[in-house]
DNA sequence: CGTTATTTCAAACGCTTGTTTAAACTGTCA
DNA sequence: TGACAGTTTAAACAAGCGTTTGAAATAACG
């Protein structure tokens, strides 16, 4: 395994756990056992470090959701709940990737929003704006009646449930555990979440 | 004005923008204008400081918020969307107590459920159970199905979006602007997401 | 082999962080 | 007035941060 990919592990599985803001490159050297000056020589500094995580799972991503997007929008009477669940099979496809995939991913993007002040938020959208574009096509063609306006607020409103919960998702499963004696993983909490978050987008206009 | 409502003020602002990592207790102290060594002199630690903080809005909060819901309660036929809606007075009566009282204090607890691993989720629920055990009786009363364990859940997707979508709120009224020329306050914003949490909460069980 | 180029390493850099210290100042009460 | 508690102050503290340095080790290639 070479450092870059050591230190991209370490990284990426301190970020979920800890955040940005919250981990520093001697955490990552350590736990990647290598020196410390090996960030800033492969990959510059820690800002480009935290691009290069969230690239890697955005590269293996983007190209499944956006054709699991495509492929939804080529059927009729299409539902929200439908278009939702498109996104079950990607993300959950991040765990063959790599051994917590999904859910480091999607508390990495947790973490990206709210760190660091949307700085994440800016590469995403720049960096990736075909995921978005056909998520919105999707969402039109199954609820025409939502105005431009009134999408934009539900969509981030959706996006704000999903990364809320899984940037908080080893706390809540513990809970589940110890109160409902129910044991959750990943794909478990995203299928009780894409219910919420569809009737949430479909919910009637006032 | 006392140099720890001063130091109380100072704080309140910078953490709700920048978060509690991300700002220094340098910061707080030149913008509130008294002594470094004041924080540790009147509150012990940054963390105390952050409790105190947020038990101002909380101590003024959660009466009103109790209210409110004990009295929703009581009607019948009692629906989802006005149990959300009883939190919108006692939340807009924050800009009465402190200007921009309703945006901070959201912001705040944004801030605290990703900042901190935690602490802040903590300190919440063991302080202040009461607000917690009434909003359960009224979703209890609106939608008695719902079982025990599809309500823990629901209710943190809840929480995930207000509390995300507040602590970017201020981004995203911006974007509305530009994008649709529509001035929107914190206000607008909390009445745009309460169909939707309403909605999500109310979701057919599968 | 010898000569580059690439990568690793320990050490230090300058800076910021939260916290502590001890002296100076302020007001109160006897 | 003098003593005492409460408060403010400038200065320093130790620790951690991201980054840079220059030499040592390793790899690649003619």
């Amino acid at each position: 395994m070479s450092t870059k990919n050591k230190i991209l592990d370490a990284a990426e599985n301190l970020f979920a756990i800890q955040g940005f803001n919250g981990t520093s490159l001697r955490e990552i050297t350590s736990r990647a056992e290598v020196n410390l000056a090996a960030v800033n020589y492969h990959f510059g500094s820690k800002k480009e470090l935290i691009k290069s995580v969230m690239s890697r799972y955005m590269n293996e991503l983007s190209p499944r959701l956006e054709l699991s997007l495509v492929n939804i929008c080529e059927q009729d009477n299409l539902t929200l709940l439908e278009v939702f669940s498109a996104f079950i099979e990607p993300l959950l496809s991040l765990n063959e990737f790599k051994e917590n995939g999904t859910s480091n991913f999607l508390q990495l993007l947790g973490r990206g929003y709210s760190d660091s002040q949307g700085f994440l938020r800016w590469f995403l959208t720049t960096q990736y704006p075909g995921v978005i574009n056909n998520f919105v096509k999707a969402v039109q063609k199954a609820y025409p009646e939502l105005t431009a306006e009134e999408m934009f607020w539900r969509l981030h409103f959706t996006m704000g449930t999903v990364v809320f919960t899984m940037s908080s998702s080893d706390a809540l499963i513990d809970i589940a555990k110890s109160d409902f004696d129910k044991t959750m993983d990943i794909a478990g909490v995203i299928k009780k979440v894409i219910p919420y978050v569809a009737a949430g987008v479909a919910a009637p206009l006032l």
